[in-house]
DNA sequence: CTTGGAAAGTCAACAACACTGACGTAAAAT
DNA sequence: ATTTTACGTCAGTGTTGTTGACTTTCCAAG
């Protein structure tokens, strides 16, 4: 039951009970994390998958289908679902590619960009607001667990990411 | 776009790009937290509905219904349908409240403990890598921000199970 | 140059799991 | 005795995931 803390200081807080509160941790938190966009998607008759779409819309202009797929970790056709809708709503333009015609690469129109700005100001205070509760160290180590937590593959993606801090 | 920066030091890192990239780790690492269970899961024909009824009721023996319900932030619809199959499937027994009869009280049964067992053995698992990957001072961090992003009422109902750390 | 396969994307059908709303039963509370 | 609470259930709906079958486009081997 208990960790066998033969190694030293470093290993004392990794008990199963320690653990354990970590998990529920991470699940209540991520409730936190999502409750104000789902709130604002809810007026739209949007879901997470829209949300997730547009965020990496956003964040990575001109992004083809196939990128999305790897960074949301869903099955084409469900993302195409969801594209499907946010295109035809205007939130999304899909343009045929110029070099490779079988790609779509993907932007967001102004009512695009507006959606993704309130969602992501919501999603911002939320994450700013505890930040602040807790300071630079905290967040420090918030990122560092949260890094060692992802599959590699996202991790090496997301570290990739992280260059232009 | 800027954060004003105009408060002090502890300002300084909150800019919109950090806080996207908080969020996007956040979005990564819960992917990864939950793809252990998930693909244990697969091979029961549960979900994560089925995995977290089973956390919850390990957690708290002799639960009720409606305190999972509080917990878990499910409809009673929703919850019914999951505490169903756990039951009639041997996972899950369901007893008759003796001061109060209309309460259901939960308990795993052997198959529902070994069940909950391999899952959260392998969660706990990647809990405890990264931890060791990244010390303690980053995982008291991390703690801390994630309290700080729970809603509240969650946040009062994590903080008084804290209490037997 | 043609042909065959791989890749990008779309359409259709289905399953899991959430929701609302309505209803029923039993027991507790008033 | 009436109301409220706890629980279960049925019916219907929506989002989001899945697999399977399909078209279009690209590319490379013959």
């Amino acid at each position: 039951m208990q960790e066998a803390r033969s190694g030293g200081e470093a290993l004392l807080f990794l008990t199963d009970e320690q653990l354990r509160k970590g998990i529920e941790a991470m699940f209540f938190a991520y409730r936190g994390f999502t409750a104000d966009p789902d709130r604002i998607l809810n007026n739209y008759a949007y879901g997470r998958a829209h949300h997730r779409a547009v965020h990496f819309i956003h964040r990575s202009p001109g992004t083809t289908v196939n990128n999305l797929l790897g960074i949301l970790g869903v099955t084409k056709q469900s993302l195409n679902r969801v594209l499907r809708t946010l295109i035809s709503d205007g939130l999304v333009e899909s343009r045929v590619g110029t070099k490779d015609k079988r790609e779509r690469h993907l932007y967001l129109t102004q009512e695009g960009a507006t959606l993704e700005r309130e969602l992501s100001d919501a999603q911002r205070k939320r994450m700013r607001d505890a930040y602040r509760a807790v300071g630079p160290d905290a967040v420090a180590g918030f990122r560092k667990v949260l890094e060692a937590m992802m599959e590699p593959e996202l991790r090496r993606y997301f570290k990739a990411l992280k260059d232009d801090e």
